[in-house]
DNA sequence: GATGAATGAGGTTTCATTCAT
DNA sequence: AATGAATGAAACCTCATTCAT
């Protein structure tokens, strides 16, 4: 995507970062930060360790790349999940959509996101989790202002300050998923989306 | 509390336990279990490392030890505050106020536990966090009980399953904390249980 | 034998004393000095560590006053073994058998006494298995002394000088028994002390 | 010998190994393998410490790999020096003699050795001088084939079962080594082979 | 530019020994 | 006199990082 007019030169670079991160994903995802050595991460990826640390400074900012890169998909999905459709229930359902969908497909990265958001990491000395929960923090708003919208336009009732329902909706998401992800077998994956967002509509919406 | 009658050996070795759980307490909460190191636990508890060593078999154990007994006190807690009152509103009233009390009490723990439930710890080899979901597992299902009881005696209308609803729940009360947590000046803390259940009331209740 | 006539508490503490150097013995000749600790010696004697140090000085003293002791012993039996027959033949036919009766009795203390005979033990700083290796000389020339003697009265040829055949005996007598507590279905105990004698005997008895 | 041919890099890898194996073997066969530390063979080696833990797996492995390779090359030269002649007396004079000069080439193997020959170390725990012992008493048998051999012929008198003198024979040859090794004063080195076989020639040999 | 061998600080854990009770 | 809890030096081992090739 962004990288098509680069030089040959630049996009090999660039195709080699990607299997770093992706090597560093899975082992990072599958055994936690601190049970993988920088050394796996290399053979993982078939590079020397050297080549690696060309690439990234140190295990830290290997792990700093790998989160950011992953927080920027994410946000751009969902971003443009609530942008598409014009009414806010839509907005709603689609971003419950979209992170179920998202959810599913990479499922290696949740345990890592969560990790970070919940400031339960403790891998990164230096704030990088403060950073992920700022841009959460940020996309909460983003849906804290559909429902301001609904609230304006009388679609909802102001049964909470639609922050708090950001809040709400998007805690419950997760706990949903983590559900399904740590027992599989006793609860059915959240396919539909309203699901979860009657517990929500149900006091909320203006009938 | 169950020390009372026991031998002064005895209470001492409790007393000693105590302040390295403590230290370990402190210390793991601030930094992450594997950026502590038990010369650390043992330095800060004001012990020697042998003597650390006497009480716990190694570090794991120590962390073991830690959580499980965090987790006791906080299922005392909430089940002693679910069980007092009789009427289900009350109920969840009661519980989400001592969550909140509890949280406000002893944010060290906080971040510890979320790492834990969030399965996103990787700290442990066998399964403590198995345990520690499975315990909240339970815990959840208690609080799905009340809505179900509710919903049987027509105070609650059945807007989705019990269990779901006892998920939302308690996670938009994480959430709500966490937020609190990252950026007190920005969100006061959420002092009034209703502020979040009013959020499933509106919908919840049969009026 | 030597606290016959002590008084009460003195016989008291030789009992103690032996007591320990029996665990002593147990531990070290299963495990070997090093995997041994003085923990489990007091653990397994029923003392304390405390009074096991005042017995004690250290773990090596614990370990020479073991050795030297079972050392003791086992002189004294092969001494009066070769002093009790006028004949040398049967001088030596009773040190063959008594060696081979003691180790039958004594397997655990084999093993550790080779390791200090052989020099090989490497557990202690200061020269124990030098004493020990002393002593084992002093009595190679005691047994060298019987070939002597049997030289002079011609009973036995003269095919080397009588300390090599003290050497020579001395060993072989070890190296069967090594083989038999290598692999003790695979060789049959040497009950019958010609079996080793005659290797010997055949070319050195003048007939 | 065995690496004329390889490439540049693998053979500076094994002279490497060979400098830290032979630096471990100055260690352990002054001191023991407990105690030396890992940390005091790669400073003699003049490695860091992590380097000798690229070579070898843990100090065990470390003192096993030492072993069979001691094992190899003296198996080696002892089994040339009974394949060369045809004579059988020859043939153990021969290997009387390259054990003789074996040791005296080799002093500090031979402690080590006889450490795990009689089953005396306890350093390794899994059977690691069961294997010594179990190459060693192939050798025996080697031995022994030479006296059968000898009495087929007539040139050997059945004075005892072959494998019997080459038990005998064996272990005398150590007592005299040992012997020499302790009181190096007081016993001149057995420069002859003869002055050993003699005293089993005499009465084996048929004349 | 890529490599991966070498480094060594720092982690976990053990255990001989002491000393207050 | 006997106890055993407490000590802490020192062992083994890992792994992030460097740098000569």
């Amino acid at each position: 995507m962004e990288n098509e007019k680069l030089p040959r030169r630049e996009r090999e670079k660039l195709r080699q970062r990607q299997e770093m991160l992706s090597a560093a994903l899975d082992l990072f995802s599958l055994k936690g930060y601190h049970n993988v050595s920088m050394n796996e991460v290399a053979e993982k990826a078939e590079f020397a360790i050297g080549t690696l640390y060309k690439f990234f400074q140190n295990k830290e900012d290997l792990y700093k790349a790998l989160l950011l890169q992953l927080c920027d998909r994410f946000e751009e999905a969902l971003t443009q999940a609530i942008s598409e459709p014009d009414d806010e229930i839509e907005k709603l359902r689609n971003y419950v959509r979209v992170r179920l969908e998202r959810f599913r497909a990479n499922i290696k990265i949740v345990r890592l996101f969560l990790a970070e958001r919940r400031g339960a990491s403790f891998n990164i000395k230096a704030g990088l989790d403060e950073e992920i929960r700022k841009r959460h923090h940020i996309f909460l708003h983003k849906i804290a202002s559909i429902f301001e919208t609904g609230i304006g336009t009388r679609k909802f009732k102001r049964i909470a300050d639609p922050f708090s329902l950001a809040v709400a909706l998007d805690s419950t998401i997760d706990a949903f998923l983590l559900l399904w992800l740590d027992l599989p077998e006793h609860h059915s994956y959240p396919e539909d989306p309203d699901a979860i967002l009657n517990i929500f509509f149900q006091g909320l919406i203006d009938s």
